[in-house]
DNA sequence: TGTATTTGTCACAAAGTTGTGTCCGAATTC
DNA sequence: GAATTCGGACACAACTTTGTGACAAATACA
């Protein structure tokens, strides 16, 4: 259901929290260290982050100024309030101290999850449904067949929709800053979108700049 | 326009993007080190921050954590890549490399500035609609193409609504700080906005100046 | 390992944009 | 009202950008 990321460095602990969340249906990673913790956000995408204040390498609180957009719980041990406080100022959504109820663990999670969802779970257009829960699409109830890139590039235009987008945005958003690519490696993807979806009329060419999925919301 | 804080020790530098923001009508103030850059933006409000990495006293690093709302450019050495993903994992919108290109540089601050325009998205007047973010224009409800260079222009008049502008100015706006254009550059785009929106009375002809935009806000 | 799929790149054709020159009427000045 | 300057119209060629199909490299899969 959610990706979340898991940075405790005492094992125990660390497969407690995986083994709990995993029964209730989340996909976890598990770091044992801050600088894994800072490398795996930087490359994955996280909905939410479980972060201990005592980490070897980078502590707590220089891990979650890279955290950046992901929501983070932090654990501290019983007896340091003031870093409780200190990390909701820096930005957590939640604390819980250890040692911990793990039902109560997964409580928080749950509203915290539930606070950040903001992404709906299909969006349709026309005869063209895309489903981001299952990854799928289907165009007149029949289920078309898009690549993993395709179904991102489709998924970037369907979150920005109406927006002009130009090609530097796009490949950071679906492929990632740093990435060096042709001129014309958008250009392709966006033709093959076109071709096995039939939306010529809907993505379009703005010239000089990118493209755009012009649909009527809904 | 914006107002844009520059924080880059080295004076020649800070001083060429000055004068090139300032050239395309954006009010700059200059500091040379992390500590002023982050006592100014306690101070006032900027609209854009263009970040050197590498500052005397605190780091870009430690200043864009304190930099809260205002979106950020990172200037750093050409280099230093890893430093540049890491600037856009704290927060930066953008980066660019040094040396770098000037009109490039006024580029970026653009599209940032857009990206995170306050004001509103888009204006409207009589039965025109200009759409900033999708790049848009319709007059009673029908969609006009516009070109590029024809919707800058637009763009430009919009901005600086029921001023007067120079074809100098114009040409500072919408093409770019150099160019060499010739006499009837300007006057022929804006032929072809009119006829397109058919807003010969309210995109008037100054005489001897250049033109205006009348229109009764809204 | 071999096969199939996906993904990035390239070269060329097609399409669209834009600056410039010229001509002519309109506005301004004296 | 004549002389002069300025802006509007328009055509067009140079130029830039995008579409296309083929292909090669990378990746996944069995």
């Amino acid at each position: 259901m959610a990706k979340i990321l898991i940075a405790e460095d005492e094992l125990p602990i660390n497969d407690l929290i995986k083994k709990n969340l995993r029964l209730v249906g989340h996909e976890c990673t598990q770091v044992f260290d801050g600088d894994a913790a800072v490398r795996e956000l930087e490359n994955a995408h996280y909905d939410l982050l479980i972060l201990d204040v005592m980490l070897p390498g980078q502590s707590g609180f220089e891990v979650i100024g890279q955290a950046n957009g992901t929501p983070v719980i932090f654990v501290t041990a019983k007896d340091q309030l003031s870093d409780r406080l200190r990390g909701l100022r820096l930005g957590a959504e939640d604390y819980i101290v250890k040692p911990f109820e793990i039902l109560e663990l997964v409580e928080r999670v749950h509203t915290v999850l539930r606070r950040f969802r903001t992404t709906p779970h299909a969006f349709s257009f026309d005869d063209v449904t895309v489903d981001f829960d299952s990854r799928t699409v289907s165009k007149g109830g029949k289920p078309v067949d898009l690549t993993p890139k395709e179904f991102d590039l489709l998924e970037a235009f369907v979150v920005n929709r109406n927006l002009a987008l130009s090609r530097d945005r796009l490949l950071a958003l679906v492929w990632s800053y740093g990435f060096d690519g042709d001129g014309r490696t958008v250009d392709t993807h966006v033709q093959r979108l076109r071709k096995k979806l039939g939306i010529e009329n809907r993505l379009k060419t703005v010239y000089k700049l990118g493209y755009r999925l012009e649909v009527n919301d809904g």
